[in-house]
DNA sequence: CGGTCGCTTGACTAAGGTCAAACGAGGTGG
DNA sequence: CCACCTCGTTTGACCTTAGTCAAGCGACCG
């Protein structure tokens, strides 16, 4: 966690690796970036609220954003954690026009955005982009039919389990390898993304520190034994 | 249910109407149409299998069509039923190239498919069509989303009831009316729907149909008192 | 130093899943 | 024409999972 600086280019090149422009000239991509606002958020902070009318589309360059619904019970859902590289909000531009979740940082991010006439031209002068927005659409939509399913079928160990793991992958190929999710991960927000009740995911998670499975330090979550942690979220054990 | 021919003007209407042609020339859809295969089948058969290289996108013309998930474990889960007007495998074609569920006819009907070449090549060509297909799979994601949640944060009586209420909203306008579901349920499909076992769900709705909550002829249900069951849905009622 | 926040833990409970059995309708073949 | 079988469904008895209620702990912050 060293000392980190905002440096334009750095914003550039991350920028230039969502895949929004994947396979596009770096003309365009140079025009991407010439329209985007760069905001640098402290932790904790809203950036759009469910409800409210769709302006801009997002993209988290560094740090981590948290995507909580709520439903007319009150009853909340977090359903998603997205990652440097990764995109949120940008459907609503498309369709009637109102953000469906919440999202705020969960830790200090740097936050790209467009406007939501920006975008939509963008989308129509290169189809490319368009294309690659139905790419990540796509991927979110199978992403959360499985979680769908596996909410439909699993026990709650295992959504937990799948949970973590989904949250190592996101954290890119470096920190798969060792495991360390690098985002901080309350035990509110396991729960609520397995779908369970934060007292079960309190006996879990503790459960399996004890059994060496996990490690925590300060708010990050290390897991140690991902190939067990895998056989767990497959029904295969315990 | 009168006998039904199959006549080519009624088939270009139906492809006309769908949300992936909308706001373009006649020209262009007229060419749309033209790329089309339809193939008429009787209830009950594979349209795609999950896991196979995506190869078409369909759209339903008439009839109906159920989507199907199968986990590594054997759980299945319903995913969606797929009402005349809508679409489904399209996503396949622009992201990883696999299907991710099973569809197949649930009663005899008419379905429209494009080949993975015709149909980017139109993404490509026509960026309103791409714009139109984020909007649908959109549509898609936001209510899967919410699905997650229900299913994450309430009772099975309350998903059986958003269940049957999506599918009265999906069946059209005139059959919202009555509260006719046009499309032959299972107890079995209700319950995949839903995400609870065919037990419950067989107890829920003929419960329900006690009280007269739901009617039942041949293979079709048909909601009674919608404003109650929606009530139930919300919870605020037993 | 008190307050808030997040976490842990225990005891209890109920929703709903599992197991088991049987029924009715529809279709098929003897 | 009847016997039989299959498929979808119903219903009951039981039991497990995980949610609810309640209490206490430790850490961090002002």
């Amino acid at each position: 966690m060293s000392e980190q600086k905002t440096r334009p280019e750095d914003t550039a090149k991350a920028i230039c690796a969502l895949d929004l422009v994947k396979g596009l000239p770096s003309g365009v991509k140079a025009h991407v970036i010439s329209l985007a606002r760069v905001d640098v958020l402290p932790g904790g902070v809203s950036v759009l609220t469910q409800g409210a009318q769709a302006q801009r589309a997002y993209a988290v360059l560094v740090g981590a954003v948290r995507i909580r619904q709520i439903g007319s019970d009150g009853a909340q859902a977090l359903m998603r954690m997205i990652a440097p590289g990764e995109m949120f909000g940008t459907v609503a531009l498309f369709t009637e026009g109102y953000y469906p979740a919440d999202a705020e940082t969960a830790m200090p991010s740097h936050i790209a955005s467009w406007s939501k006439a920006d975008f939509l031209a963008l989308t129509m002068n290169h189809p490319q982009i368009a294309i690659n927005i139905i790419g990540m659409v796509g991927q979110r939509l199978a992403n959360v039919q499985n979680r769908l399913r596996e909410m439909a079928t699993q026990s709650a160990e295992q959504r937990i389990a799948h949970a973590l793991l989904m949250l190592v992958e996101q954290s890119g190929a470096v920190q798969a390898e060792t495991g360390v999710i690098c985002v901080p991960l309350r035990r509110r927000d396991v729960a609520e993304l397995a779908g369970t009740t934060l007292h079960t995911a309190s006996r879990v998670l503790t459960a399996w520190e004890k059994a060496g499975l996990l490690a925590r330090s300060r708010q990050m979550l290390a897991v140690r034994d991902a190939s067990r942690l895998r056989r767990i979220a497959q029904g295969e054990l315990s």
